[in-house]
DNA sequence: TGACAAATAGGAATAATTCTTATATAAGTT
DNA sequence: AACTTATATAAGAATTATTCCTATTTGTCA
């Protein structure tokens, strides 16, 4: 929050209560959710806000740093709150994402080759399989369609 | 190629011209192609293939295990064909993806706490920061939308 | 308070993906 | 080689996700 006026400020962005509010959701969150999430959660207190005011808002929050877009795979831009060091483990059935933390994958060092080339800002493990429910349910369904957008349970993607 | 025979008789999968020639194009690709990409190279040599056949059939690969969708931040899906281990860096600010390989990544362990409540399939590390192109450029410009989904050059996402 | 750049609402437009349905075809079986 | 049938296809409609356009409003700073 305090991020949120500091670097406002420094990119002469205006604090406007659309902005606050969404941050607020955002940061209350502990899904990861798509933009279409936090406009409905943002419309219960400021009923005609417009969606794309909430998908502008969220795409700016990404760029000043104080919220980013995690990996998908096709399906809509899923936001994170968590700036700090985490790693992801993804079901390539259901398309939930599960945040962990782990100390040696924080500590690997960037290749050389790669630093060389590049300016390297963040760095994270992906790891896929599937979750404890889907290799409950078998394996036999087809890994299709990944988790529907709406109406997300805990732990979610 | 046959890995793409084997498993399409074991899952009960047809070979159909239009399959072969996707996959021929996809092994072909150096990119990591949208489905869109190579609806317009197959289009080529089956000029009545629906957009929806290439589609469904890169899908159904990826099912299969013959490709793989790419991580990617609410854009099109990216395919890949490459199914070894490695690793990827993407350019935050035009949304590239370059493939690279490590060996000290590839042989981090999975952690014990992943290991026992997830089956987990494959491993990888994502890197972001910005490619040589967008640092040169400064990085003045609002790292807004990602690079087009058309006309890719090389070590193209 | 006044000026003005930036942000908003609302709706239109575009992109990406998937569904529906009628038809065609690969693959196994005779 | 013909037969059978589950699977795949084309084509276009429909859905979902995202962005654009424009007139209007509103923070911010002098």
């Amino acid at each position: 929050m305090h991020e949120y006026h500091r670097r406002s400020k420094e990119r002469g962005l205006k604090i406007t209560p659309q902005r606050t509010i969404i941050l607020e959701e955002l940061l209350k969150a502990k899904d990861h959710p798509t933009a279409d999430d936090i406009y409905r959660r943002v419309v219960s207190k400021i009923p005609n806000i417009s969606f794309d005011t909430v998908n502008r808002t969220l795409l700016t929050f990404s760029k000043i740093g104080i919220a980013r877009v995690v990996e998908g795979y096709g399906q809509a831009k899923r936001y994170d709150p968590d700036m700090d060091i985490h790693h992801h483990f993804r079901c390539i059935q259901c398309g939930r994402i599960i945040d962990f933390h782990n100390k040696a994958y924080d500590d690997m060092a960037v290749p050389e080759e790669i630093r060389r080339r590049f300016t390297v800002i963040s760095k994270k493990v992906v790891l896929e399989g599937r979750c404890w429910k889907c290799a409950k349910k078998g394996n036999d369904r087809p890994p299709g369609r990944p988790s529907p957008t709406r109406e997300n349970s805990r732990e979610d993607s």
